[in-house]
DNA sequence: GTGAAAAATGAAAAAACTTTTCAATTTTCG
DNA sequence: CGAAAATTGAAAAGTTTTTTCATTTTTCAC
């Protein structure tokens, strides 16, 4: 994630490091709260605004991807993948990627049906995880 | 939709037939603002915080639905199927339902990639509405 | 390495959005 | 028609996000 920062042309700072590391480091999605919090404990001094900062260059990288869930929509998972969606645990909330998604068939079929051309789509999945089965 | 409100048990008032009314006629989605606004050339004393209020209730009822839009995730349509999806035009916003989404095999492979026991799932597409196709 | 230019940072203020409170009004129903 | 219950909306409070701008950090050419 850094790499493909700096190959982007952007600065490496302690400052965005510490927001990558955050990121990297959380199973379930983070909003930029939870990411000052978690990236204050690598740079005392991060500011809340570079966190929104930082979330944004990388949204735009693709390299994080936003997670739109029952109680919010204000939270990011990394997306090491190209095309690719999370499935998130309903217990523990971790959110995983998955690739390979086959899904043509139903954009044909929505597009057939509303006589719209489909030309992308925002699928996540909810479930449990195979760790909170377990506990069950 | 108004029906079904006093169907749950809810008074059938001004503001909220006011705001049923504003949404009802959006054909893209509707914020809360918006439907403020639209709302109250219905019934000029309506509050916005009627408008938050009566959103709750239809999202509970499943007679609304929020859209995840790029630019952000406040818009409600109107759901009038059980379960459906929304397909978005990404040129004029229009945004209409369609029903018979045959998913299946994609959530059992996300299933056997991942481990999750998949058990909801949300879906939005993205494309160019017929009349926006036209245009062109 | 040095130093200037460019980029990035973060505190604070502003803006935007949502929820809570509560007195007043409206609706329901016997 | 009342009385009880439900609803309403203004205002206040709370939350989240964006903008501003002076300062600091990073980069890069020398
Ligand atoms: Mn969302
Ligand atoms: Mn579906
Ligand atoms: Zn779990
Ligand atoms: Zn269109």
């Amino acid at each position: 994630m850094l790499r493909a920062l700096s190959e982007a042309g952007f600065s490496d700072t302690r400052a965005r490091r510490a927001v990558v590391q955050a990121l990297s480091e959380s199973r379930t999605g983070a909003t930029p709260a939870d990411l000052l919090t978690r990236g204050r404990s690598l740079h005392a001094g991060l500011g809340q605004v570079t966190v929104y900062r930082t979330l944004e260059i990388l949204e735009h990288l693709g390299l994080v991807r936003k997670l739109h869930q029952e109680d919010g929509c204000s939270s990011y998972a990394t997306s090491s993948a190209g095309h690719a969606h999370h499935v998130i645990c309903r217990t523990c909330r971790a959110a995983v990627e998955f690739e390979g998604c086959r899904i043509e068939e139903v954009l044909h079929e929505a597009s057939a049906r509303t006589g719209y051309k489909v030309e992308s789509h925002f699928l996540e999945l909810f479930g449990v995880c195979p760790a909170c089965r377990r506990k069950k």
